[in-house]
DNA sequence: GTCTATATTGCGATAGAC
DNA sequence: GTCTATCGCAATATAGAC
């Protein structure tokens, strides 16, 4: 037999630590780090302590491995410019895809157990803002860099511009997810993309908005 | 003697219950809940544990009565817009008190906090989104309506363009400074402040912009 | 299982305000 | 002197990392 087949199984060793980070993840991101204690995880686990701190030492590597984890599937989503789209359709997806993932369930719980810890893991603050809003912002400012050299935007700093689209995007709603004030619907998420994307469109554009849609 | 002289000693106890306030409020707000000690707070402040959970019968009650507190200091430098202003200085008002106080040391440490706790404290957590962001968003929206009401400028719903134009003064600088990503200077808050305020005043004025400045 | 940390309590002795 | 807040120090009980 093969050593292991692409995709699934892997060694064994492989798969017990994938469900160990698949059964921490859920108790960390929902309680955050200071509520949850190894026991809990490896009750939730069975089979032996041993095994736990064998293939984590300690419980700050176990949340390490299970930001960065956690990390790439949830800010997969977000999507930089499609190049062939006019102004208004490149703010609008964009926009949507960057509150779609930080409003996730995910992305709300994997913010709070960041931010919460930052302090004591700054480089993985550091990287989840790379990996996330960072990467968006720069992506869109690459865009309205392009736009602007073309003479279609009249705009400042592309990057400070790129930031202030992406944080009007978020409004209060990221801000009162995270403390769990109010739950947005993907209706409530749409619209407030929208009035965003026209808002800044109309700010933007030379002369008259319809000029920035090619 | 007069029993006590307005601002200072009050009585015994208040004394007491202030110190331990200030002292327990450095350790929660720099650690956090999870890694604040009892016993630290305690040694930090010396005399009797006794005293101390005499004052706040539990820890969960100090570190209520802390954010409160902390809160209502931190919070109080929002301002709300005022009367007889142009559209453009009552956006750079607003949005550079706003993001002061957001970007302030304790208005930073309050929000990881806040957030942190977010779901065992929910209570606390609405309270400080409605003395804080919400209330600012309030304050501006209802600014909108009355401008939107004499035609002054085109905006669709005026709460929801508050909370866009409040996001984008936030931009990343916000995020950054939670997640521990750079340290904006006043120079760089003011003047992501006014771009802000440009882009949003020609995207929301009718006409021109000046049209919106009396 | 082990060993440490932690929240909370018991109680007698003291100190300050009136 | 009385009353209450505070102190000092130890104890308990539970939970948690490893």
């Amino acid at each position: 037999m093969a050593r292991e087949q692409g995709l699934a199984p892997q060694s064994r060793g492989a798969q017990k630590r994938a469900e160990i980070l698949a059964v921490a993840a859920q108790i960390f991101m929902a309680e955050g780090y200071g509520r949850t204690s190894m026991d809990r995880v490896h009750s939730q686990i069975g089979g032996s302590k041993r095994t736990l701190y064998s293939h984590f030492p300690t419980k700050d590597a176990l949340f390490e491995a299970i930001i960065q984890d956690v990390s790439e599937r949830a800010l997969a989503g977000l999507k930089p410019p499609q190049d062939g789209q006019g102004m208004g359709d490149v703010l609008f997806d964009v926009g949507l895809s960057y509150l779609t993932v930080l409003l996730s369930h995910d992305g709300l719980r994997l913010y709070r157990a960041v931010i919460s810890e930052a302090p004591h893991f700054p480089q993985l603050a550091r990287a989840f803002f790379e990996n996330g809003p960072g990467r968006a912002s720069r992506y869109l400012a690459v865009f309205f860099r392009e736009q602007k050299a073309q003479g279609l935007i009249d705009i400042g700093d592309p990057q400070i511009a790129a930031e202030h689209f992406l944080g009007a995007v978020r409004g209060d709603l990221h801000l009162m997810a995270g403390l769990g004030v109010g739950e947005p619907s993907a209706q409530m998420i749409e619209s407030t993309v929208r009035q965003a994307a026209d808002v800044f469109m109309r700010g933007i554009c030379v002369r008259a908005p319809h000029t920035c849609d090619q």
